[in-house]
DNA sequence: TCTGGGGTCCTAGGACCC
DNA sequence: TCTGGGGTCCTAGGACCC
């Protein structure tokens, strides 16, 4: 059996620990630049606000209703999963950390010492207890099954957080009642196509034949229709290594000069390049992209990318940098009000696997390593940016995101730890 | 005025080979 | 001018997830 730890509405979870007065209120958190709405409690969300609502299009209910309202920090939030997470591995020997906010725990055996629901319940009191953060737990054969689960326990009280699907009435029972949308795996287009089908709902789906399976849906499909049926097919291995790492932003506002572009491609590079040092891996490409602001028809629209490949995979953030800065200055085109760029990395690769290059244009690889080293020390130390590149401090500084109701980093910085007057 | 960011996997079709 | 059969690799785009 697997059971599914799925934290409740828990960007807002995580902001209402440091701000209590919030209980029973509605709150939002906001995407990078307070663009859309990505987090809302059941509060917020019986005002009508939905996920994904930019935020100019739900400021009246907002100020109406008194909603308050957070900027991401996306920081904050990984502490706190962190925290969450140890304390499911002092009390499951096999946790897979799936996302921020949802764990799988594989609890084969343990149903020979406990009852699994009343074992749950006790890991998700303590987890109350020590981070106030309100999880729901699913459990079930499948992780299809699990996830389907807490979603019961999350929206009726009487399973006190902890919904197990263990029987075959209860299979049925359960996919009968939610929609196909609430099923992990189906999205809008493949709802769409089952209702075309007529399929309405998950158990329609599972009772439908294999071969019916297989010729109308594709791999995934399939996938799911078994571990709707209770036949494991998710397989549990953890991702260990990233394929891509990306990083890109939207400006506040519009943005015309190559030298901001440069300064926020600079930068993206630079944290790309971070990221994968982090990792202890390389990347053999690089990939630049930049796009004007698809909401306005009345500009011009302008969208590019290129990529370069490094024949020595590099983690240096210098040798990153420059190479996105080049692509940059080839694709930039003048007039053009842009709203976003973005820096990937990509064919990545463990960094003590490197092929060597004969014929290498960096020479002094050793040292330009050690340099990354000594950054990285120094930026772990004091903060991050206290050594960044020239050509990231753009005076300008107009590509800089929105962040205007960001919570302290609690969790992180000793400058920022809560204080409590008594 | 204001519309997020970061990922994974699959598949069809093109380009190329013999 | 017409033309088969079998294969690989790559890539863009689609679909999904959080």
């Amino acid at each position: 059996m697997y059971a599914l730890i799925d934290c409740n509405s828990f960007f807002c979870a995580v902001e209402k620990v440091f701000h209590p007065g919030l209980s029973g209120k509605p709150v939002c958190v906001l995407s990078s630049n307070d663009g859309c709405v990505v987090a809302l409690t059941p509060e917020a969300k019986a005002l009508g606000i939905r996920r994904g609502d930019p935020v100019f299009k739900v400021k009246d209910i907002v100020e109406r209703n008194d909603v308050r309202v957070f900027s991401g920090n996306m920081r904050l939030y990984a502490a706190m999963s962190r925290r969450i997470v140890q304390i499911l591995r002092k009390s499951v020997a096999h946790v897979e950390n799936y996302s921020i906010d949802e764990s799988f725990c594989c609890l084969d055996g343990y149903e020979r010492l406990y009852d699994l629901a009343e074992f749950m319940r006790g890991i998700a009191r303590k987890i109350a207890l020590y981070t106030d953060i309100p999880v729901s737990v699913g459990i079930a054969p499948t992780k299809t099954l699990a996830k389907a689960g807490s979603l019961f326990a999350k929206r009726h009280a009487g399973y006190q957080g902890v919904c197990m699907i263990d029987t075959e009435e209860k299979r049925r029972k359960a996919l009968s009642m939610l929609p196909l949308s609430d099923i992990w795996g189906v999205g809008r287009r493949t709802r769409e196509k089952l209702n075309l089908y007529g399929v309405p709902t998950p158990l329609a789906l599972a009772d439908k034949s294999a071969s019916w399976v297989k010729s109308h849906l594709q791999k995934n499909g399939y996938c799911t229709w078994l571990e709707l049926n209770g036949v494991p097919c998710i397989d549990t291995s953890e991702v260990v290594r990233n394929q891509s790492i990306c990083t890109s932003h939207s400006f506040a506002r519009n943005v015309e000069d190559l030298a901001s572009l440069k300064a926020s491609v600079a930068s993206f590079a630079f944290s790309c390049a971070n990221k994968l040092r982090a990792q202890q891996a390389v990347a053999s490409s690089v990939t630049v992209f930049l796009c004007s602001n698809r909401f306005r028809d009345d500009q011009e629209q302008y969208e590019n990318a290129d990529t370069a490949f490094f024949i020595t995979p590099t983690s240096d953030s210098l040798e990153i940098t420059a190479s996105a800065l080049r692509m940059l200055e080839r694709m930039y085109k003048p007039g053009i009000q842009y709203k976003k760029t973005g820096v990937v990395l990509g064919r990545i690769s463990p960094s003590d696997s490197v092929q060597q290059d004969l014929f290498d244009s960096i020479p002094n690889r050793p040292q330009r390593m050690a340099l990354m080293k000594a950054i990285d020390a120094l930026n772990c130390r004091y903060g991050p940016k206290t050594v960044s590149l020239v050509v990231e401090d753009n005076q300008k500084r107009d590509w800089h995101v929105k962040s205007e109701f960001r919570s302290p980093d609690y969790l992180t910085n000793i400058n920022e730890i809560l204080t409590v007057k008594i």
